[in-house]
DNA sequence: ATTAGGG
DNA sequence: CCCTAAT
């Protein structure tokens, strides 16, 4: 079956066909707080949606990626370490309506590793914030995927021209995809308040600026006008003060195509047959709607007249004139954020709620997510940074990896939708989206970043540079030539060839080199020369290993397991002939260099396992190649070799 | 920073 | 493989 991943739009396309993979945006009802999380699936003929598979998810790694999402919280998160490889290649479009899009970027070496990727968020969001910890700007400013459009200017802001657009593709692809969610309403998670208090540092004075900041990117779309008004003075004017409806006020403002006749004055939408719902969708937007789903056209109407998915749901109900124009929390775009949280956090905190009036400012608001941002840190704080090994072992009960409380103000929502377990973290530098989600009844788990360093450390960048470089091959083969190979088939072929040349001596590794360039040939000519399997594996691995940690069996695997390949042993045993049993260091350095991933560890462990292999197989010949299953069948020839170095090695040991 | 060993 | 202790 073919494969194709891409835009919602071609999510659309897709569903001509009978069973195909796409990215397709996980849109839980009515969740609020929750930031959406993108699984991979298959759409199978009966429309339902399939896990993807672990080759499929591969695929797309090579595959430009465009994401589109009417999340309220879209979160970019760009892996780390191996992760960052795997998308090396990937062209990542997020566009996104969101109503707050953090791009969240990883820093030092991490954004070494995403050189590669293209990353395009752009939003329309009322709000974009970029989260950039203040200690890691330098790093960031000189990230690639920084330069190319996430962080634009000063203020993290999205590219408003291309609001409207994105906005008038996204109702388009619910229309399409008929995927109406009419009462969904994303609110803000947690960490985007700390990332405004801790990185942003706003202060009460700057509540105009605030303000400013958050209306900017409104103010500038063009088509969808809203209900805000920015005076050139840069002051804000809620539309709650605007004396005419937010509607009238923007459609009077907005010089647009489309035919606002239809919307101007009040309008109860509640009171509207679905085609004069129709028509004002129209004349909102400027284009024509077949959603025959009442609530989501008043849903989307009103977030187009307000600019935000801040519509709640629940209100939904109610006219969407008094929704806009009456309450004025929704009005107060500039509060919006959170404001549930606020509230939830003011809560806690009974002193500074301004009491009578709805008047969520930024004040509170700042205090609000101060506080809150600081309990966070703490909490962050004092987590223990190197358990991972315990945890990995131990780690039975995912699902209790809350290490931090994560404040429980996400109260009756969190316990209405435990669907999508998604938490970010903010510990000021670091974002982590987790999850499994439960889709179509089926459960999954969406790729999840842990904010903890997931491989060894980089041996110096040239091992970056070498691992990187042999990602790319890595990705390049099986994903083309082998397409439609299983593993364990691509593995048996490889294992093959390798065999045939092993058997040939092997010329000496070339030197270390410190040129880029020169590192680079190096490594494809070696590809090149025996197209070695641990390239092929390694991606295999990749998914395998690392993607699912946990078989179906419930035992779990090596985060980090990459399978010695003959042509490896080799090099270790010719290693250890040069260099001897014991300088790993050295034969590290000159028999592995193009292989990062082994460290000298490493080879000091896979030498010990050839002694015992070597040792234990000479008594019953019939075990090696009795143990049909797991490790690689070593060849007796090198075993016999094994055992005659370690010999050569115990009677003179230097 | 490397090695040796235990788990 | 991973971790720690000892060099």
């Amino acid at each position: 079956m073919g494969t194709a991943v891409g835009t919602v739009e071609d999510c659309i396309e897709m569903f001509e066909g009978s069973a195909q993979t796409s990215v397709t945006p996980f849109s839980p009802t009515n969740q609020i707080g929750n930031p959406v999380a993108y699984k991979l699936v298959r759409v199978s003929g009966d429309g339902s949606l399939v896990p993807a598979t672990d080759e499929e998810i591969l695929e797309v790694n090579e595959t430009d990626m465009h994401i589109a999402s009417d999340a309220c919280q879209t979160v970019g998160d760009l892996a780390t370490d191996e992760e960052n490889l795997e998308v090396n290649e990937t062209n990542i479009h997020i566009a996104s309506d969101a109503y707050q899009t953090v791009g969240y970027l990883a820093t030092d070496e991490e954004n070494l590793e995403v050189n590669e990727t293209n990353m395009h968020i752009a939003s329309v969001a009322c709000q974009t914030v970029g989260h950039l910890p203040a200690e890691g700007m330098s790093h960031l400013e000189s990230s690639e995927a920084i330069n190319s459009g996430l962080l634009q200017s000063d203020n993290v802001r999205p590219d408003t021209d291309q609001y409207n657009e994105k906005m008038l593709q996204k109702v388009e692809q619910e229309e399409r995809l008929g995927n109406v969610h009419g009462s969904q309403v994303p609110s803000t998670p947690p960490d985007v308040n700390i990332q405004f208090s801790n990185e942003k540092k706003f202060i009460k004075e700057d509540q105009a600026h605030y303000e400013a900041l958050l209306q900017e990117p409104i103010s500038f779309s063009s088509n969808v006008q809203n209900e805000c008004n920015v005076n050139q003075s840069g002051m804000i004017e809620p539309c709650s003060n605007a004396a005419a409806s937010p509607k009238e006020t923007a459609l009077s403002e907005a010089a647009q195509k489309p035919d606002f006749s239809r919307v101007r004055g009040e309008i109860c939408l509640d009171d509207l047959p679905i085609k004069a719902l129709q028509e004002t969708f129209r004349a909102t937007f400027g284009r024509e709607t077949t959603v025959k789903d009442k609530t989501w056209l008043k849903r989307r109407i009103a977030m187009g007249l307000v600019k935000s998915c801040d519509v709640p749901a629940t209100n939904l109900t109610i006219k969407d004139n008094k929704l806009i124009g009456k309450q004025e929390k929704s009005s107060v775009m500039t509060n919006v954020v959170s404001k549930d949280m606020c509230d939830d956090v003011r809560a806690t905190k009974p002193k500074d709620a301004p009491s009578s009036t709805d008047h969520v400012n930024a004040t509170d608001h700042y205090y609000a997510s101060e506080d809150y941002s600081s309990e966070q840190r703490a909490a962050k704080r004092v987590r223990k940074p190197t358990r991972r090994y315990i945890e990995e072992l131990s780690e039975t009960d995912e699902k209790q990896q809350n290490d931090k409380p994560m404040i429980p103000l996400k109260d009756q929502r969190s316990s209405e939708k435990p669907e999508v377990r998604s938490i970010s973290v903010s510990s000021g530098k670091r974002v982590a989206v987790t999850r499994t989600v439960s889709l179509a009844g089926s459960e999954m788990e969406v790729p999840y970043v842990s904010h903890v360093r997931r491989s060894r450390p980089r041996e110096n960048i040239m091992a970056l540079m070498d691992y990187h470089s042999s990602c790319l091959e890595d990705r390049a083969s099986p994903a083309e030539s082998n397409f439609n190979l299983t593993p364990s088939q691509l593995n048996n072929e490889v294992v093959k060839r390798d065999l045939v040349v092993e058997s040939a001596s092997r010329p000496v590794q070339k030197e270390f080199s410190t040129s880029d360039k020169n590192n680079e040939e190096h490594i494809l000519s070696e590809v090149d020369q025996d197209m070695e399997p641990e390239h092929i594996d390694s991606s295999g691995n990749s998914s395998d290993d690392m993607g699912l940690p946990i078989m179906q069996g419930g035992a779990l695997r090596r985060k980090h397991h990459r399978a010695w390949t003959l042509s490896e042993v080799t090099k270790l045993v010719e290693g250890v002939s040069k260099y001897g049993a014991g300088k790993w260091s050295e034969i590290k350095k000159h028999s592995f260099s193009s292989y990062s991933y082994r460290t000298s560890v490493d080879l000091k462990d896979k030498w010990r396992n050839l002694l015992k292999a070597s040792f234990g197989q000479s008594p019953s010949n019939s075990m090696g190649s009795l143990k049909k299953h797991g490790s690689m069948h070593i060849p007796v020839q090198i075993l016999s070799r094994v055992r005659e170095l370690a010999e050569k090695q115990s009677l003179v040991p230097r």
